[in-house]
DNA sequence: GTCTATAGAAGGATAGAC
DNA sequence: GTCTATCCTTCTATAGAC
């Protein structure tokens, strides 16, 4: 959870790593200020001197990990799907790597953080969509879109079949972690999996 | 949220709508002793003389909220499935189902709050899907496996392709509501994203 | 900028009267 | 069984010294 802010001032730096571990281990509720000045080796004075508030700090450290977070998926995303011309290829690495990243511990901290204050911090929920799985989808449906009127896939609507591809990579893997039940993460587990999502989908938007 | 649990007494039962009402709207850090009593018209001494604790009551509230809620919606489904041979109309139908149930307020409700609280209490993750996802699942696949070896749809892995439809069927919506943002609910809509499920499904698993 | 000390509010839980 | 009144802890936030 390094250096998701970067900051000049060494106390201010603490303070906000201490605040990003401490809210995406426990929620904003069951985390107090003490903890963070704490964690952090900081008065609360000075705690306060840097954040302004609770709340105030809590939205500064859920944008900026999202944003952060989300920017590196998708730079490796793209490196790694335009990086072949075989469809079915292209698909696999990107599902592997779709994969990958929900079973990072971050993401699933993310999500359970936003599931758990969207109702406190709605504008928290939206940016953390916007940012991340539409801003994703539409990078992926256009190239979809390309291999469809390139021939590599059938005729359709690449919103629609993206949306359904990530659905099959994500499956049931989604919804154990985010409750926190394990999910097994080893290479040959996961490509199988991929291998199942890649094979249906391509069953129904191939052209061979 | 009405009648979660039976139960003799009046003022008991009194505690146990507020509190099933409170705890799904709001979870439980952000749910107090003093809010529970006043919302059943209760004493904060009888509250605590009929439910020991906040953390007792918390989880008597979810996992019969989660039981009840589940199996309520396996009866549905179950009806709903068997009721035609043809395996399209049946996949459309159980779809649907599947979809008003991922947008009822009380689904979305308990999924936020097993969410939120899976750390705190990790076993009522495992009893909500145990008695939810899976349990589903299970009896899901049992179907498509009846209907792979009457010849209705291809040979294959049925739990692979129970989880696949699902995952169709569920698409983004599910992410999209556990966020608290909106999703198109109205009729039309519902059957054009069931319809592209199926579609999708049928040219990967039909025998068309 | 940074600390110690504390104000002021709210929460979980219980004692004791009826 | 049910209530009122209260204890003790913890929390956010700030005042004031250095």
């Amino acid at each position: 959870m390094s250096a998701i802010l970067e900051t000049e001032s060494p106390k201010r730096q603490a303070v906000l790593d201490a605040a990003a571990t401490l809210f995406m281990a426990h929620g904003y509720g069951d985390v107090s200020m003490d903890a963070i000045a704490r964690e952090a080796s900081v008065s609360k004075a000075t705690l306060y001197a840097h954040c302004g508030s609770k709340v105030q700090l809590f939205a500064t450290i859920i944008n900026e990990t999202c944003r952060s977070k989300m920017v590196a998926a998708d730079v490796l995303v793209e490196t790694e799907i335009a990086s072949t011309s075989d469809v079915g290829e292209a698909l696999r690495a990107f599902g592997i790597r779709v994969t990958q990243f929900l079973l990072e511990p971050t993401t699933q901290a993310i999500y359970r953080v936003v599931v758990a204050e969207c109702v406190r911090f709605p504008e928290l929920a939206q940016s953390f969509y916007d940012s991340g799985p539409a801003h994703f989808r539409a990078f992926f449906s256009g190239w979809i879109g390309r291999q469809m009127r390139a021939g590599r896939l059938r005729e359709g609507d690449p919103t629609v079949a993206a949306e359904q591809f990530v659905a099959l990579v994500r499956g049931d893997i989604h919804l154990r972690i985010s409750i926190g039940l394990s999910v097994p993460h080893d290479a040959a587990a996961i490509e199988r999996h991929v291998g199942d999502a890649v094979d249906t989908f391509l069953r129904a938007f191939g052209t061979g």
